[in-house]
DNA sequence: CCTCTGCCAAGAGGA
């Protein structure tokens, strides 16, 4: 309140985009603003700024928004809004139209010839006629070449080059003297703009001055490549200023031009003050949008208002939002729009006609669900981290890039990347923010080698700095997976009945009609290894029409089931889609089929890809060789099996491609708009899973208890004729397995046979002596009463004196003979594995696994020790983690000889699992107490003491 | 309160 008209105009003065008239203006307005506040004793609205707010100066200044001045009003000319807001949540998943892939083509040439510094037609042929595309198509794209060539021929640095005026400096000339760069990546967070540039070029400006002398000035500036209608309209401008924005920063740029390639024809454009104004405020516009698509009411979230329809038929007719906006104008505006108009009647007709209410609650749900966890995930892990943070609390990478494009750098700081993981490479100041995207290849401690997706070699000289790319995805696979479900087709409307109406699936009563006569012994063979209710699921995929599910509790050969199902379908002919979330799952089923000799393809990207099932990939195919189209849809269609993640459906096979069955892995732990994705590319499917282990995960809470961490497999199980559960273990030994069926099965898991049930491998005894502990399989040791606390740390909950303990437990079995690759620890929180790993740095405790209890879902080892970590006096605080039963069982099952627990018992039995599990633990004399393994006053010096 | 995996991308053009 004490600012003056001086202060406010220094301020504003400092923001160097507005002109001094602006700066006037606005000062002006806002000191009247601050007399109004002083007078109406408003001055609460300025409130103290929020801790989680970054407040920063220089180039990504960041303020706190008061409050705003001035009508609020946007150019709705420029195109609709609605459609940019839908178009940001819902991709499309065809394949686009011929124009669009012609663009793309003839782009790849002028880039590709922009590279080589050659525009010859001989070489622009040669460029074109690499690509893969049928006759048609081809012609198209060699019609452009003479274009490119007569292009280079008059702008591109040649003596008899015309140069183009530009309007802004008078009578200056440009001449375009070199093509910089192409497809630069530029990440503005200064305007809150992101794009690839097709090409910059350094331009030469000739400026006349005091009659008779020219200045000559080198800039760089963006270049737009179109290969439509020379129309040069508002949209082709306004993206060439947006461009221009974006690299201000790097080139100062203050131009750009539009390349329209059909005709070679080059146009400057050349942005006043109001249009960067315009189109910022368009974009502030579609951001308020896009950000706020949820909004809270009386404590309870639901979907904002949209910008409204345009009721222009021109425009609507063609629009790719078409279905998306006539669908949330129903299933969230409850069709309140203005529907005397014709125009707004007849597509919310033609879109949504044929969907029920029940539909449209699913969508608007679903909807809902995924907007407040995408919220979530772009607030944890979101990109503005790469600029907000200062690179101190980053790590700090001293990079050297080759012309490779492989680069290799110098670690300053602990490496928090892993091979594999997505980065961001920019420059250590915020200049250059987002040059390049890629993967690590290699991590070492003085070194990281990665491959990026552009040549950042001419960069020399500049400290680089990477950051983990995690929260990039977002969820527009699940919101275009909803959307297609809502759609008037064959495969959506079978589907839709199946998972909303939950219709029941059908089932043929025989046999024979499915199973070819000369694959039935092949199909008898293949089943004499398989259990009875393995057999049984087999026999239920066969004769089914619509769905079936798997019940595969822990142990019980889940991988087998489903690779002896598909070999069973493939002998039968059938077409496979084998399906999972994680690349590793799908992968594993894999490695199996590949020793009965079943051939299949691998899509998905080779660095995901198990090495030992790279030679299936579509990517290895390829480099033995695919020239033509022909050679290509060959390799596609060759297969009766194809492999990929639910989120590979992207792939262009699934264009033309349809599948008999599609069998889901994992399928419990995948989020039904995810899971749905593969189905709608088969007749059948199989979903396989175990709802009494880990759900999907949501990290918004508010959509969790609305349950989106329901899975499709849980869903659909209240139709129990199409369910078959496999209940013969071959995991754990019998003590082992009777917690879980204490806490989860009821006694329906069975040991699959006398030697499961009863084995205790023979070095155990020593081991076991070794370490005072009771020789029973299964042992709860109970450290209530050393105490032994947890703390709470920034990035978790640990506990330092159960690591310890564990630690002496690891060294005296280790000792005593046990293979450190047959222990596994396990944790439900990362920090405790963070402290476990820090005590088990020496050589003996190589092969010793340390993971989350999440982590180790499906997988198993000899001897699982089990630290609870939670110990506290605390009413409060007890944390979400430990009180999921599912979890909790998870943790217990993956023991195949022995299980050690440790944990405060006066703590954990707070959560209903843990206690229910520590009363069978109790009735089973299975507890001890570590105090009585010790001697007297031991445990005060536990971390250094010698059990 | 601390569990986690997917995805190559931003743009290809139409009216």
């Amino acid at each position: 309140h004490s600012w003056t008209r001086e202060l406010v105009t220094e301020r504003l003065l400092s923001l160097h985009s507005l002109s001094r008239s602006d700066i006037l203006n606005m000062a002006e307005q806002m000191t009247e603003k601050l007399n109004v506040y002083n007078d109406k004793s408003r001055l609460c609205l300025y409130s103290k700024v929020p801790d989680h707010v970054v407040l920063s100066g220089g180039p990504n200044n960041r303020y706190w928004v008061l409050d705003l001045c001035g009508p609020f009003y946007i150019s709705s000319s420029i195109r609709c809004m609605r459609r940019a807001v839908l178009g940001d949540m819902f991709k499309s998943f065809d394949g686009g139209s011929k124009q669009m892939l012609n663009g793309t083509m003839v782009h790849e040439v002028f880039q590709r010839a922009a590279t080589a510094k050659d525009f010859s037609l001989e070489t622009l042929s040669k460029l074109a006629d690499q690509a893969l595309l049928n006759q048609e198509m081809k012609q198209e794209l060699h019609d452009y070449l003479p274009s490119l060539e007569y292009w280079a021929k008059e702008h591109l640095n040649s003596p008899t080059q015309k140069a183009i005026s530009l309007k802004k400096y008078d009578s200056a000339t440009v001449k375009v003297i070199e093509l910089a760069d192409i497809e630069e990546n530029v990440w503005s967070p200064r305007f809150g703009l992101k794009g690839k540039i097709d090409v910059t070029a350094r331009v030469q400006i000739h400026r006349p001055q005091n009659g008779s002398r020219r200045t000559l000035e080198e800039k760089t500036l963006p270049l737009e490549l179109k290969t439509g209608r020379e129309s040069n309209s508002i949209e082709h401008r306004s993206q060439v200023i947006l461009y221009t924005l974006m690299s201000m920063e790097r080139y100062n740029a203050d131009a750009g031009f539009l390349l329209y390639l059909k005709t070679g024809n080059l146009h400057p454009v050349v942005a006043s003050h109001m249009d960067r104004r315009e189109l910022l405020k368009l974009r502030n516009t579609l951001v308020h949008y896009i950000h706020n698509c949820v909004e809270k009411e009386a404590g309870r979230s639901r979907l904002s208002r949209f910008p409204d329809i345009l009721t222009n038929r021109q425009t609507c007719q063609y629009c790719p939002q078409r279905r998306n906006c006539a669908l949330y104008e129903r299933a969230v505006n409850n069709g309140s729009a203005d529907v005397s108009e014709d125009v707004v009647r007849d597509f919310l007709q033609e879109e949504t006609g044929h969907l029920i209410p029940p539909h449209l609650n699913y969508f608007s749900h679903w909807l809902l669900l995924c907007c407040l966890e995408a919220a979530t995930m772009e607030a944890k892990n979101g990109r503005k981290r790469v600029w907000l943070q200062s690179v101190e609390e980053r790590y700090i990478f001293l990079h050297r890039f080759q012309r490779s494009c492989v680069a290799s750098q110098q670690v300053l700081g602990k490496s928090g990347l892993a091979s594999g993981d997505r980065i961001v490479v920019s420059d250590q100041e915020g200049r250059l923010v987002g040059l390049a995207t890629g993967y690590l290849c290699e991590v070492s401690r003085s070194s990281i080698s990665c491959t990026l997706d552009r040549d950042l070699s001419k960069f020399s000289g500049i400290l680089f700095r990477l950051d983990s790319d995690e929260g990039v995805v977002g969820l527009s696979t699940h919101l275009t997976n909803l959307s297609r479900l809502m759609e008037n087709s064959q495969e959506s409307n079978r589907l839709r009945e199946l998972v909303v109406d939950l219709r029941p699936p059908e089932f043929i009563s025989n046999l024979s009609s499915v199973l070819p006569r000369d694959a039935k012994d092949t199909v008898a063979n293949i089943l004499k290894g398989l259990n009875k209710p393995q057999k049984q699921a087999m026999k239920k995929v066969l004769l089914s029409k619509d769905y079936t599910l798997i019940v595969g509790m822990p142990g019980t050969g889940k991988t087998t089931t489903i690779c002896t199902l598909v070999r069973i379908l493939h002998a039968c002919g059938f077409s496979v889609l084998l399906t999972s979330y994680t690349h590793s799952a799908v992968d594993n089923i894999l490695l199996k089929l590949k020793r009965f000799r079943v051939g299949f393809l691998r899509l998905g990207q080779g660095q995901k890809v198990h090495p030992d099932i790279l030679a299936y990939t579509e990517e290895s195919a390829r480099k033995k060789g695919v020239h033509t189209l022909s050679e290509l849809e060959q390799l596609y269609n060759k297969e009766l099996v194809v492999g990929t993640t639910c989120m590979g459906i992207k792939h262009p096979i699934f264009t033309r491609r349809r599948f008999d069955f599609c069998i889901v892995d994992e399928a419990s732990q995948i989020s039904q708009p995810i899971c749905l994705g593969p189905l709608f590319y088969a007749k059948r499917f199989v979903l396989v899973g175990d709802h009494q282990q880990l759900p999907p995960i949501v990290q918004n809470k508010e959509a969790r208890s609305l349950g989106m961490d329901e899975s499709l497999f849980k869903r659909l199980e209240l139709h129990s004729e199409a369910v078959v559960q496999l209940n013969v273990q071959y995991r754990m030994n019998r003590q082992i397995m009777s917690l879980s069926n204490s806490l989860m099965y009821e006694g329906r898991l069975e040991c699959g046979s006398e030697r499961t049930a009863s084995t205790n491998p023979e070095h155990d005894l020593t081991w076991i002596q070794a370490t005072l502990l009771p020789s029973n399989p299964v042992c709860f040791l109970d450290c209530s009463m050393v105490p032994a606390l947890e703390s709470v740390e920034r990035g978790g909950v640990s506990n330092h004196t159960e690591a310890a303990l564990i630690h002496k437990l690891l060294s005296l079995l280790i000792k005593a003979g046990c293979k450190p690759s047959d222990i596994g620890v396990i944790a439900p929180y990362r920090q405790q594995l963070k402290a476990i790993s820090a005590l088990l740095q020496s050589s003996a405790f190589i092969g010793v696994e340390v993971n989350t209890v999440d982590r180790y879902q499906g997988r198993d080892k000899s001897l699982i020790v089990l630290s609870f970590v939670k110990s506290t006096a605390e009413e409060a605080n007890l944390g979400e983690l430990l009180k999921d039963w599912r979890r909790l069982n998870v943790a217990i099952t993956r023991a195949k000889h022995k299980l050690l627990m440790v944990g405060s018992a006066s703590t954990l039995h707070r959560y209903a699992p843990v206690e229910k599990l520590l009363h069978h633990l109790q009735q089973e004399n299975m507890i001890s107490f570590i105090i009585r393994l010790l001697p007297p006053g031991a445990h005060k010096s536990l971390p250094s003491m010698d059990l």
